[in-house]
RNA sequence: GGACCUUUAGCUCAGUUGGUUAGAGCGUUUCCUUGACAUGGAAAAGGUCACUGGUUCGAGUCCAGUAAGGUCCA
């Protein structure tokens, strides 16, 4: 067996690891009959994405997770892959042809298309690779990307369904253009932002009443050309009489609008008049469909003013004609005021900058199965962690909007519709729509537009498993894995794809006969579902997955959201290469508590690193402590453990290594991971390195206890191998193969993880818990015999005497410990005698009246100050477990357990106030 | 305007169904290179649990309100 170096170097052996784990295809999701499936789809990254902490974070879970379900003995499948960003991909690859001061224009649709492509195959899916350092188990051979041509034909496939279901629709809309990407964007695109703007009063006047005004206020004078009318509230009687009457515009083209009266407008906002623009506001838009009014539009798509806007606009930017508007405005004697005002616009997510209300011509979903979601969640067949966000998600089905799917883009899956040649776009009788286009295609000219990205990604979970094609669903596993057991993403995508992926899982994935119609579609022969709900059973095969664990935000010290612009986001492959990828999971999920935003700190990935190096020390530790055991199983380590010859300590570590199993087990469960590393971090260093460890080096010098002591340590770090491995799967599969778990050519993933009572029943561990109690008191002792000589100054030094005043049941404890004690304590002996000798210092132990011989004799003014500050905190304690004790209410109402706990307490805090007051009686005299 | 989250040691956070003297890591102070580890060990200092009421024998924990910070929706 290999040496243990002296330190843990990480970079060799994770990629020796990885390199074997992907040889042996340990990372391959099989179906296998008689396992229980688990199953995690990645969110798939954008395809231009690099690995940030956020990353980190969700990925490390995911891995941990499915690792967990490995050791487990589960059939896990992780099946990652990217999506290809619409919007972000275009714009990186138009960014390149700039540089050589072209547009996707110069090269046409095809070729641009063909350069994404080249782009996508060179610097696309870096993000993958970068996973690999981190240690995702992912299985790479089914690695999907929503471009691949199988999933586009998913993605065309479900659109044409979904529109001969009938929730498709082509309209002229109102939509959130993006005057800088030059598309259209779903309202989950648009941020909404706070912007310090001004408020323009402007007065419009009465035609024929010279001198009579209506003032309106708006924050977007560069619109007034757009103007068609002036709209009151029919109950405000301040207009009562103009309404019907009309008003000259102010600005652009000559014009008369009516003055006209909807229940819409606001009365207490400004003067309660309010100007239409329909074609640049959506309530503008609506009210002028009431009242038949035209729409202007005034704007070029990149947000530049155009002719109709007037003469003295077009050409203008919008922001620059706003200002130029005001100028005009104020010539004219037209402009009342300007205030500043704070509002709220509306940016684009991706190219930040103020979206435009722009009526338009786009493709739009009305959400299918929006009741089943709403039931999925509400009545818990899927469950969000932390539960929370439950009430977002049902919120925003209740509010839900139809879905703009259509993007002016060519980065994406093109919509497959089909106009007939030379005839009217709008009328659905010109239209072909299939997978496929029509037969005759030179008769026909497809849709310009391609599909919101997500609109392909909300496929995710089904799609990459072959669906809707009977061989490839087979091949994948399709009926063995869906519903995928967990998700792992972040709230911000609740609406863009968490919940849009339920609504696909349930319109699309069939689940239970009674579900169909008898009726099949024409496109795909899928049976049409029966008008009206699912069931619950129905809900349950349908649905994408069963939880939905939200992770927190990864912000910076300061709690700022880490950003690019920020410059505030460590380099996670920066963080591999200093503290390891072990450390850097370790680091991260300790600070990642369940649901709340991380504040990252870089210390705490030094601390992970630090830990792995402790493991590391430890497994050297029981290396050169003696021969190595059979090993390669809990059965072959349990016969060579004699319980017979057992101590305190080997009951009380064991019985920490059970309860901590129990712990992790319990956080698996409730997706506490943080809990988990922490009670795994408190296990290891403080019950196992700082005492079992330290007390093992007595206990190896005796060659009756030896072997069974070396049996517990293995027995102890093979278990903690078992529950560290998902979160930190490097150095646990090397120290696992170093120590000797596993035979040549398997991994630690080979073995079934045990539940606390398996191991307990399996290593026969019979623990007795008066040995456990026995080391609390030993602990207390040990310490405060260590607090007494560093208190004297003598804390290096060996060859002190003690002199104990210990009850015989103190002694009977102390005494068989004796040789670990004086080792931890760092001492000569520990004389039990009937009184402390004169003039020494002394402490009150749960193990005795314990006093350190010295030949100086202490300082009896500093013993006073000591004993009596404990006296004092000591007196307080004692009063109010006095006060508790004496009040009638506390004795009767109070559960007898607590009562008796109390009692006991006050017994234990008067005998000790009495020993430190004999104590500081002595001094005195 | 509506909903949600947070407020505990200098910093970052735990604190499970209310029940001994509120914990951890980092940082700080002192001591220690003893044969696993200085990426370490030992000891210590440090908290009126944001505030105000209420329920209760008993509140960091439950309820109501207030304040500050944050997030989402409109």
């Amino acid at each position: 067996m290999a040496e243990i170096s002296k330190s843990y170097d990480p970079r060799e052996i994770e990629k020796k690891w990885y390199a074997a784990w992907l040889q042996a295809g340990c990372f391959a999701g099989r179906a296998q009959a008689g396992r229980e499936p688990y199953c995690i789809m990645i969110p798939p990254p954008n395809v231009t994405g690099v690995l940030t902490m956020g990353h980190v974070l969700n990925n490390s879970i995911q891995d941990i997770l499915i690792r967990r379900a490995r050791l487990e003995g589960k059939a896990a499948l992780w099946l990652p892959g990217t999506d290809h960003a619409g919007i972000a991909t275009q714009t990186v690859v138009e960014r390149e042809l700039r540089k050589q001061k072209k547009t996707r224009h110069d090269f046409g649709r095809e070729k641009f298309i063909e350069k994404v492509w080249e782009w996508r195959h060179e610097k696309g899916g870096i993000i993958l690779e970068q996973l690999r350092r981190l240690g995702a188990s992912c299985d790479w051979n089914r690695t999907a990307f929503t471009m691949d041509p199988a999933y586009s034909e998913r993605v065309l496939h479900v659109f044409v369904e979904l529109f001969h279901r009938g929730y498709i629709y082509r309209g002229k809309r109102m939509v959130n253009w993006c005057p800088a990407s030059l598309t259209a964007l779903s309202d989950e695109e648009v941020i909404m932002k706070p912007v310090n703007g001004t408020l323009y009063r402007v007065r419009y006047e009465v035609v024929g009443q010279p001198g009579q005004y209506i003032e309106v206020k708006t924050t977007r004078p560069e619109t007034i050309p757009g103007d068609v009318a002036i709209a009151v509230h029919p109950d405000d009687p301040r207009y009562t009489r103009l309404v019907g009457q009309k008003v000259r515009r102010p600005l652009g083209p000559a014009a008369e609008l009516p003055i006209i009266a909807d229940a819409a407008v606001d009365k207490e906002f400004g003067s309660g008049a309010l100007k239409i623009t329909p074609a640049h506001d959506k309530v503008d838009y609506e009210i002028g469909l009431r009242h038949r009014l035209p729409a202007i539009d005034v704007l070029h798509p990149n947000g530049v003013l155009n002719d109709l806007a007037g003469p003295e606009l077009a050409g203008s930017d919008r922001f620059a004609g706003r200002k130029r508007a005001a100028e005009i405005l104020r010539d004219r004697e037209a402009l009342v005021a300007e205030e500043p005002y704070a509002n709220n616009v509306g940016y684009s997510e991706r190219a930040d900058v103020p979206i435009e209300p722009r009526l338009t011509e786009q493709w739009w979903l009305r959400y299918p199965r929006v009741e089943e979601a709403t039931a999925a969640v509400r009545d818990g067949h899927i469950q969000f962690h932390p539960e929370r966000w439950t009430k977002v998600y049902l919120h925003w089905l209740e509010n839900i909007q139809d879905w703009c799917i259509s993007r002016q883009l060519w980065w994406g899956h093109r919509i497959p519709v089909w106009y007939s040649k030379g005839s009217d776009r709008s009328d659905p009788k010109n239209w072909h729509v299939s997978v496929r286009g029509p037969a005759d295609a030179e008769n026909w000219e497809q849709e310009e537009d391609v599909l919101d990205t997500w609109a392909s990604s909300w496929l995710w979970p089904f799609a990459t498993l072959g669906w809707p094609d009977q061989a490839a669903m087979k091949q994948a596993g399709f009926d063995f894995f869906y519903p995928t057991t967990t998700l792992v993403t972040g709230p911000d995508i609740i609406f863009f794809w968490v919940a849009r992926m339920i609504m696909a899982g349930l319109e699309f994935v069939e689940g239970g006969a009674a579900a169909n119609s008898g009726i099949r579609y024409p496109e795909s022969g899928i049976p049409m579902p029966k008008p009206g709900g699912l069931t619950a059973e129905q809900i349950r095969q349908r649905i994408p997955f069963k939880h939905v664990y939200f992770t927190g935000i990864i912000r910076d010290h300061l709690g700022r959201k880490m950003s690019k612009s920020l410059g505030n986001s460590p380099d996670p492959l920066d963080l591999i290469d200093r503290y390891g990828a072990d450390g850097l999971r370790f680091g991260i999920i300790s600070i990642a508590p369940q649901g709340q935003d991380i504040r990252f700190q870089e210390e705490r990935i030094e601390g992970g690193k630090n830990f792995c190096n402790k493991l590391w020390n430890a497994c050297r530790f029981r290396q050169m402590s003696g021969e190595a055991g059979d090993n390669t199983s809990l059965a072959a380590i349990a016969a060579r453990i004699d319980v017979a010859k057992f101590d305190a300590d080997d009951h009380a570590i064991l019985d920490r290594l059970l309860a901590t199993t129990r712990e992790v087990d319990r956080c698996f469960a409730e997706f506490e991971f943080s809990a988990a590393v922490q009670a795994l971090y408190g296990f290891f260093w403080n019950d196992f390195c700082d005492w079992y460890v330290e007390v093992s080096k007595a206990k190896l010098q005796a060659p009756d206890t030896k072997g069974t002591c070396l049996a517990v340590q293995d027995l102890v770090l093979r278990q903690t191998l078992l529950l560290l491995h998902p979160f930190i799967p490097f150095i646990t599969e090397e120290l696992w193969a170093l120590l000797g778990y596993g035979a040549a050519g398997t991994f630690i993933e080979d073995v079934r993880i045990e539940n606390a009572s398996d191991l307990a029943n399996l290593g026969k561990l019979e623990l007795d818990p008066k040995q456990v109690a026995a080391v609390q008191s030993l602990k207390a002792f040990v310490s405060q015999a260590r607090a007494l000589k560093a208190e004297r100054g003598v804390a290096s030094r060996k060859d002190v005497s003690f002199a104990n005043v210990a009850s015989t049941t103190a002694q009977s404890i102390l005494e068989p410990n004796l040789d670990k004690v004086l080792r931890l304590v760092g001492a000569k002996e520990v004389r039990f005698v009937n009184s402390t000798p004169e003039g020494s210092s002394a402490v009150v132990t749960p193990l005795g009246t314990l006093a350190l011989d010295l030949a100086s004799a202490a300082d009896p003014a500093a013993e006073k100050l000591r004993l009596t500050k404990e006296l004092e905190a000591l007196a307080k304690h004692i009063a109010g477990t006095e006060a508790r004790l004496s009040n009638p209410s506390f004795v009767s109402k109070a559960p007898p357990a607590v009562l008796e706990g109390a009692k006991k307490q006050l017994a234990d805090q008067q005998a000790k106030r009495a020993e430190l007051e004999r104590l500081l009686a002595a001094l005195t005299r």
